[in-house]
DNA sequence: TGTGAGTTGATTTTT
DNA sequence: TCAACTCACA
């Protein structure tokens, strides 16, 4: 950004333009600042909580919010520069009210020592309180189950006051599946995420004691990505601003891209009727793109209704236009695009680090990842398998929140045969049994192994050494950090198992550890007070995939683009824009989902500073099929002025395994030497005609050749509403054997129109498919895979 | 009880 | 495509 840091003494002679200005220094009362992208939002929030220590506000009053513990460290790290040892609590949601709840949780109904469960222990959680619900699960599955508990616990309704949306079978299971999941967190002493807010909002709304001197305690407070907020997070902020109002929150409804997990757009939407006293700074000017990227992404943005209205603008140069590529496979895609980068890098122009490539979902790094590599550039994912979402490192954790927490049944049942020490399925059934009659947790009921009901005598003893491990550990819970995890490792032969073992894997398994001895170490270098053992286990159960990227070193960046959000980069890469893609396919019949989809893509053409590419695949391998594809529909809300369209050229033609296709239909079905396939598709109206464009007239047999060269995948769909991609998938995987084409079916195809089917043959992936059409009185023959045709619903 | 093969079913985004 | 889960067998 042009704006120049400033030198950390003056504060008001920062560069700021008259709006941040004004936001700096408002005084008192609710601030609204409605921030677009790259407008050094940050930049103000920082500068404004330094302002307000200037005005002699002290630091413990003051507590800064976000969403990621990435911009929380980046938060922390920019007041500490402009005023070191300030005192100020900067920090995500979830930890503060982790933090609350550490002083809180009797009146919650936990113990303090209580346990943060991640996703994956508390979806284990909930299958048991799922089998124990013995609800029928043939019209739902889990995940959905946990989405609407987590939609009620989003909304402050405990288990007895859950109220759905709408009565539905979903409704009905999740009645009864809801107590049963919160009673098993209770007494395991734990809390999932979604708790972490729903019990600190509860506890803020239920003692207005509490809440009253908090309101006090905290008198200054600043939310970043407010449009981020979900009804719990507002009421936390809210119950603490009513004596205090000094409430500052900064967003842009044009970059809320987690109405999924439960983000209301209607806080930052409604914020103003909230607080009617708000003062409201609007922040346009940006400091990151060229004109051209703004342009673009300003005009996508336009597209949407529930939004209030801004303009984008920037003084920066207009730079280069931003490219559109319809490549012809997703190969030809990350081929491309590595090669490209490979060559910037190559002619010193540019480092690996410049670039950054984002995608809707996480499966498709595959072939990125693939082409770069092919390439030699460097580049890190960010996503997947992270670090405290390895085995090896959250058995090792088990270990400590066991030995924290007893009551954790999640982190004994983890480790209680890990490593194997011979204690089996049933042996932990009858575990199981014990506790749920006496009313005990695991490791209780594990203590009493003699006496447990058709326990083996064997098996018994290798509960009780268990136990005793156990309690072994405890005995070096105040000691450093660093040295328990060395006992857990050395006493639970964990270290001595993997060393024994001769494969990749556990090899790479050690290194690990060696690396989590290694945070612990520097953990214990950072408290050296001790008593770290909470600490370190609360931040590792609330660090996200996100805060692994490390943004010094020198590689490409690879990641989603809901990762992307809060980061900025010289080039970027948006790929596969494809419908049931991006827009993702569960968005397409909702216009609110539609509307994230939308706000996802712009979020991620403004990361991009000097050079944008979007594009997408004529065909795409996606969840094992090969599939022809159809160009997302965002991509015809561009500004076509400030953008170059091409059509990506293969090396080599894509002709290896089409025999059984007629020739027409191959050549329809992948690009040939001609025009552009999106730009001829579809005039926008600020546009002459494309020389493309065919009249209906001439759409007659002895042309068709002519014409069918322009009617490629792509832009038949753009004209036809007969069949989306994301329909032929679904269609296709429903129907393993064939496609689900039956003769004598009607069939309607974009080009050839309506016709039925007269003959199939072969089978999938490969089934021929003979058509009769209507309008030419005549047969052809498709290959069903490859073909768009799609049955005629009457 | 532990292991391995085979099957099934799902497949967005994350604190 | 792939991971998780089941089931059979040692």
């Amino acid at each position: 950004m042009s704006l120049r840091p400033s030198s950390g003494n003056g504060l008001l002679d920062a560069g700021l333009n008259p709006a941040q200005l004004q936001a700096v220094t408002h005084r008192d009362g609710p601030l609204l600042i409605l921030a677009g992208p790259g407008s050094g939002k940050t930049r103000v929030i920082t500068h404004r909580i330094a302002w307000l220590l200037s005005q002699g506000i002290p630091g413990r009053q003051i507590v800064g919010l976000t969403f990621t513990n990435k911009a929380a460290d980046e938060m922390r790290q920019r007041v500490a520069s402009l005023v070191p040892r300030s005192n100020v609590w900067v920090g995500t949601f979830h930890r503060f009210c982790a933090r609350l709840l550490r002083l809180y949780a009797p009146q919650v109904g936990l113990s303090e020592n209580y346990s943060i469960l991640d996703v994956e222990d508390s979806r284990r959680l909930l299958a048991e309180a799922i089998l124990e619900s013995e609800v029928d699960l043939s019209h739902t599955t889990p995940e959905a189950i946990a989405q609407e508990i987590s939609w009620a616990k989003n909304h402050l309704m405990r288990p007895e006051e859950y109220v759905p949306r709408r009565t539905s079978h979903l409704a009905a299971i999740v009645a009864r599946v809801y107590p049963a999941y919160q009673r098993r967190l209770l007494a395991a002493n734990a809390a999932d995420f979604d708790d972490l807010l729903l019990h600190a909002a509860l506890l803020l709304k239920e003692n207005p004691e509490l809440r009253r001197d908090l309101d006090e305690r905290y008198r200054y407070i600043l939310v970043d990505e407010y449009q981020d907020t979900n009804f719990a997070q507002y009421a936390i902020v809210r119950a603490l601003s009513i004596d205090h109002p000094n409430l500052t929150v900064t967003g842009d409804p044009d970059q809320s891209i987690y109405g999924w997990r439960g983000a209301n757009l209607s806080n930052i939407l409604d914020f103003e009727r909230d607080f009617p006293q708000v003062k409201v700074v609007r922040l346009e000017q940006n400091y990151r793109s060229t004109q051209a990227i703004l342009a673009v992404a300003d005009t996508l943005i336009q597209h949407n209704q529930r939004r209030k209205p801004k303009r984008l603008f920037t003084h920066n140069p207009p730079g280069a236009p931003v490219r559109l590529i319809a490549y012809p496979t997703q190969h030809d895609e990350a081929e491309d695009i590595a090669a490209r980068i490979a060559q910037a890098v190559r002619q010193g122009q540019r480092r690996p680090r410049d670039f950054a490539i984002f995608y809707r979902t996480n499966a498709l790094s595959r072939a990125l990842e693939h082409a770069l590599r092919e390439q030699g550039l460097p580049y890190q994912l960010v996503h997947g398998l992270e670090f405290y979402q390895r085995k090896e490192v959250k058995d090792v954790l088990a270990y400590l929140q066991l030995v924290h927490n007893p009551r954790n049944d999640a982190a004994l049942l983890r480790v209680i045969n890990t490593p194997v020490r011979g204690i089996g399925r049933s042996t932990l059934e009858r575990l199981r049994m014990h506790a749920q009659r006496r009313g005990l947790c695991l490791l209780d009921a594990a203590r009493e192994a003699g006496v447990v009901e058709g326990l083996s005598k064997k098996a018994a003893t290798a509960v009780a050494r268990f136990v005793a491990l156990i309690d072994q550990l405890g005995t070096h819970v105040h000691q450093p950090l660093r040295e328990l995890m060395e006992a857990v490792l050395d006493l639970s032969d964990y270290r001595e198992v993997l060393q024994n073992s001769e494969s990749e894997e556990e090899m790479e398994r050690l290194a690990n550890i060696e690396e989590l001895l290694t945070v612990a170490s520097e953990f214990d270098v950072k408290h050296p007070e001790g008593g770290g053992l909470e600490r370190f286990l609360e931040e590792t159960s609330l660090v996200s995939d996100t805060d692994a990227w490390q943004s010094e070193a020198d590689h490409v960046t690879l990641m989603t683009l809901h990762a992307a959000k809060g980061l900025e980069f010289p080039v970027v890469y948006i790929v596969a824009c494809e419908q049931g893609l991006l827009p993702h396919e569960r968005s397409r019949f909702d216009e609110e989902k539609l509307e994230e989809e939308r706000r996802l893509l712009f979020v991620g053409i403004t990361r991009a500073r000097e050079e944008l590419q979007l594009s997408y695949a004529q065909y795409r391998a996606y969840r094992g099929q090969f599939a022809p594809t159809i160009p997302s529909g965002f991509l015809m809300e561009l500004p076509r002025e400030q953008m170059k369209v091409v059509d990506h050229q293969p090396a080599a033609a894509l002709d290896d395994d089409e025999e059984f296709v007629e020739a027409d239909e191959l050549e329809e079905g992948f690009g040939d030497e001609g025009a552009t396939t999106w730009e001829s598709a579809e005039p926008s109206p600020d546009e002459d005609v494309d020389v493309c464009q065919v009249p209906p007239e001439e759409a007659q047999p002895t042309t068709r050749r002519r014409q069918r060269r322009r009617l490629r995948p792509g832009k038949r769909s753009l004209t036809s509403p007969v069949v989306t991609g994301a329909e032929l998938l679904s269609r296709r995987s429903k129907d393993a054997e064939g496609f689900g084409f039956q003769v004598a079916m009607e069939v309607e195809h974009p080009h050839y129109g309506r016709g039925v089917i007269t003959a199939l043959e072969g089978l999938a992936p490969r089934q021929l498919a003979t058509v009769f059409f209507y309008a030419e009185k005549q047969s052809r023959t498709f290959r069903l895979d490859l073909a768009p045709l799609a049955p005629v619903s009457s």
